[in-house]
DNA sequence: TGGTTCATTCCGCAGTGCGAAACCAAATTC
DNA sequence: GAATTTGGTTTCGCACTGCGGAATGAACCA
């Protein structure tokens, strides 16, 4: 099955934006029902409250066409218009959705006592991610008691290039598809792209060596992390990592290389025991 | 604007399954984008692995349709198929739009320190919902330290008909829209109707004598709980509700009714000063 | 009053999305 | 191992949906 059309590489579909006008056609694919879907995204934590022009442009798709699906999509509740001046803004009906996917994961109940138990170990914050395009998003996250740090939630997407669980998953996966992410990476980054090139190399190197890769203050400053995958499938599907960070204050390089890396890597493989046991 | 077309009332949508074919034919309305979103509905935390089929019955569209609206989420990261009994699951992209609704309400932040304030108080759990067609959303939600209860997340959705939350909710609405979520209620629950409808009506009645509303074990055997409606605006929407709960033994209906509930209701005016005082 | 900026609505047409039915594949049964 | 069942996918021709450029409307501003 799924002769998948386009450039479709273990679904890594194009984080556009600008959805290049389908080279093939399709006619499985549902062009309107990945609009709409396309104006959700378009909200983002900061970019919370958007117009019909926002979306627009931020979309690439016509006016007259987000007029539609805006509409739509408030009749469903998953929007709500702000009267007052006059702007479309995430309404519940999007929770229910996102919640019912976490409920799902047996994954994260095989994975939460062993990450909690690190956690506590490093005094850090501890977490389990998944690709969504160009980012992780945070499907469980444990922080140790006495460390409450930067507040991400479930649900949180962090950038896949800089930080220490991305990479681990860039690093794990399969060479042509990583330089097919590496391509928009690229594209995106521009100037930066020479610098993050060059972490996303150490991490393949690393990862071979050691088994886990880091991230030094290179995502937020003072922020520093170690990462490891997770691919339960060869296919490179179904693909997950873990981090374990801390403020650099917090956790010395040394620390975070000889103890909590391995750490982590020991964690990672008892995990996937777990869930391979099951 | 919106001169809506078909039954909806307050964006009082439809909860079905069954979508009565568009009786008016609304030219804004992209159905499409409708139907794929139904399809992501039809998972839910307990019925979280489904064929084409079991969707294409849940959401009475057809086999085909469905195939296709599958095959396009899974594209676009909202569903993986599972290859080993070829159903799908929800996938991690879903969950990344809830978080954005999440992050961005500003009623949160506010409410949340005056609820963890009763929570500690009561010795109880203390959650802020918002309204999905006939169920509730949890998008706060506060426990005491020494209690930990039932695992409600963020997300969770609850009955609208039978929980404190829910019947505070009902009874708060105009008249005409409470009236018309009930017949679907009464459609949908059958024989236990009548039992159910005298829960609302005595939510009705007590909300305008003490300002609060109960439910006595009647969503959850052993657990009783207060609801306070919060309406925002006066037309109805943005309106919101919080609830206080606990298992039966560790709070008596008394300390519900009598010290409790009161608290509750002052917490809501607290937060709703607050949000007008914003 | 004329110039901006945005949202909504029009309207004719292209082509998408539809869905009944045919087709397949895998698992069961006889 | 043929026949049935159960689910998923694909076909195919057509209706009508959804499209989008352009016109219209509504605020706001100078």
């Amino acid at each position: 099955m799924s002769k998948v059309a386009g450039s479709n590489l273990a679904t890594a579909y194009e984080p556009w934006s600008a959805r290049t006008r389908p080279p093939v056609r399709d006619r499985k694919f549902v062009e309107s029902l990945a609009r709409g879907l396309e104006v959700l995204r378009a909200f983002s934590p900061t970019e919370n409250l958007l117009g019909n022009q926002e979306i627009s442009s931020r979309t690439n798709l016509p006016k007259a066409t987000v007029s539609r699906l805006t509409y739509t999509l408030t009749q469903l509740g998953y929007l709500t218009h702000v009267e007052r001046l006059s702007k479309y803004q995430l309404a519940p009906a999007a929770l229910s959705i996102g919640y019912s996917a976490l409920a799902n994961m047996q994954i994260r109940q095989i994975a939460r006592p062993l990450m909690q138990e690190l956690a506590d170990y490093a005094h850090a914050s501890v977490a389990l991610g998944s690709r969504d395009r160009l980012n992780l998003i945070y499907i469980e996250h444990c922080r140790s008691k006495e460390a409450p740090m930067l507040r991400l939630d479930l649900g949180s997407r962090i950038p896949i290039a800089t930080t220490a669980m991305g990479r681990a998953l860039l690093a794990a996966m399969p060479e042509k598809e990583r330089g097919f992410l590496m391509g928009h990476i690229a594209r995106r980054e521009g100037e930066r792209w020479p610098k993050i090139r060059a972490g996303i190399e150490r991490a393949v190197e690393d990862l071979s060596t050691r088994g886990f890769v880091l991230s030094v203050g290179e995502w937020q400053q003072d922020i520093v992390a170690a990462g490891v995958p997770m691919m339960l499938a060869k296919d490179g599907s179904a693909s997950f990592a873990f981090n374990c960070g801390a403020p650099a204050f917090r956790l010395s390089r040394d620390k975070l290389e000889n103890d909590v890396g391995p750490r982590l890597v020991n964690m990672a493989r008892d995990v996937e025991a777990a869930l391979n046991g099951q």
